[in-house]
DNA sequence: AGGCACTCGTGCACACGTTCACAAAGCCAG
DNA sequence: CTGGCTTTGTGAACGTGTGCACGAGTGCCT
């Protein structure tokens, strides 16, 4: 049945950059800008313009040549392509350190992912309010996901738990994963995951300072010519 | 140092997994496993096994054929490769909702990245502690970087000050940055820059749901019409 | 010693992503 | 209407990443 997820699909790569081109096409749009190019998006986004143009080109032809995109309706184009019309609420399981920072971060609900519930196992920490929503327990997880129609799950526990919160999740009806735990879940394969860890990001960072260092050990700082982007 | 520093490069895929066969390898070898084949350090990271081989044999050949590879001499060998021979303090800048959850955590410093010092312009956060280590003026960054030999910056700051926090970070003699904030950051060419942006996660999540969804919600009432010719 | 089972290391083909380069398309001035 | 200028959209070349398949070592058992 369906064996065609009938719609063109767009690579990976381009739909990890529509999200930095519809935040930049937002604040332009919110300076008064009606109309921008290929080489100015991708100026302000930090990548080759062909690059651009090729990745809008994914959603139809909506540039006018000579001119460029048309602003607002860029923002729209990408907000439908990727499902931006209407809000996901998320729920996150692991109300520590993370947990809160999350919950008491506004910038989730202004970008359409309301927090619709955070839970935890700790009974010390259910009842607490973060960010204006009320910490409940792990056991409410099936009713919060189902009542508030939440498709989105974040993981913000530690890792020796991430599994089972992960498994919850799944059983509660949860069909994306934001995982901040540093383990790899194993989930159904209609699961979609995305990890983020920050402990791999410093080590990637550490690679490339060791790798600097390659030479003498000591870096120096300064005498780095400051690129001249306009 | 011989002129043998330099080594071949490794391609930045594998730079990233590393960390991840880094991980498992030490759960292994606490758990008492002294040989593990490629096979099975896939099954654990989630990849292929020929993958894993090829990811490991950038660090040369340390692996025994009929055997596998021996679980604490990779753990060296990744180490070294990725710079963790040593300690690389960070320094955070902004202690807000994010920044005060980066310092309360302790896989930092348990991973060989310690909180050198955290900084804000605040005046009113200057001063208090967050998991063991003072909220200091951001005028003492300098200072922090040059007296702890820090390399490693990030940026924990709203998007309206982390161009500002970047630069100062920059200018203390930082080469590394992770960014949290959700804006591009410009910097001379020679600074590595990581960005860690969870609204983009989100985002891609939310294109994969609404793709899911793509069959049975019809989200374009009569509008373009784009036949699939291809 | 020889054979066998196992697993690494890697050549190769293919998939995916990036960038260049240019014709086509649109706008505007005169 | 024409010519000149700008910018898009995309074919094609190139680079990077992935995974199969298999030769080459290694250890064990008979
Ligand atoms: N805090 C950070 O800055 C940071 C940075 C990088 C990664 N992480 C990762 O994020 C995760 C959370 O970090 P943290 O600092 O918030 O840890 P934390 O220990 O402060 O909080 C974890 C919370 O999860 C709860 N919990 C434990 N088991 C649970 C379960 N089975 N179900 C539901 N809740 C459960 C605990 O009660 C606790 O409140 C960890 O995996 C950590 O490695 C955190
Ligand atoms: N909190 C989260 O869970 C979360 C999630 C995703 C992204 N982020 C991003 O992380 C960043 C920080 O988020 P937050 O929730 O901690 O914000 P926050 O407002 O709680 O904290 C920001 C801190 O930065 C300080 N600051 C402001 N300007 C500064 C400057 N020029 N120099 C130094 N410090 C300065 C402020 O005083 C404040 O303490 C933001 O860019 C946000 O978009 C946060």
């Amino acid at each position: 049945m369906a064996p065609d997820r009938n719609r063109r699909r767009i690579p990976d790569a381009t739909v990890s950059r529509l999200p930095v081109y519809l935040r930049i096409l937002g604040e332009q749009s919110a300076e008064g800008v009606e109309s921008i190019s290929s080489e100015r998006l991708a100026e302000l986004g930090g990548v080759n313009a062909a690059k651009v143009r090729k990745d809008l080109s994914y959603l139809g032809s909506y540039g006018t040549r000579g001119v460029g995109y048309e602003v607002d309706y860029l923002v729209y184009q990408i907000r439908r392509e990727l499902g931006l019309t209407h809000d996901w609420p998320v729920v996150i399981v692991g109300a520590g350190n993370l947990g809160q920072a999350l919950a008491g971060y506004g910038g989730f609900g202004e970008r359409g992912f309301p927090v619709a519930g955070i839970v935890d196992v700790d009974e010390s920490k259910v009842g607490t309010v973060l960010g204006g929503v009320r910490v409940r327990h792990i056991d409410e997880l099936p009713q919060i996901v189902q009542t508030k129609r939440v498709n989105i799950g974040v993981v913000a526990t530690p890792g020796s738990a991430a599994q089972e919160a992960a498994d919850l999740l799944v059983k509660a009806g949860v069909t994306s994963i934001l995982n901040f735990a540093p383990i790899v879940l194993s989930v159904p394969r209609a699961i979609e995951v995305r990890k983020v860890d920050l402990a791999v990001e410093l080590q990637i960072l550490s690679y490339h300072e060791q790798r600097r260092a390659g030479g003498s050990i000591h870096a120096v700082p300064g005498g780095t010519s400051r690129s001249a982007t306009a």
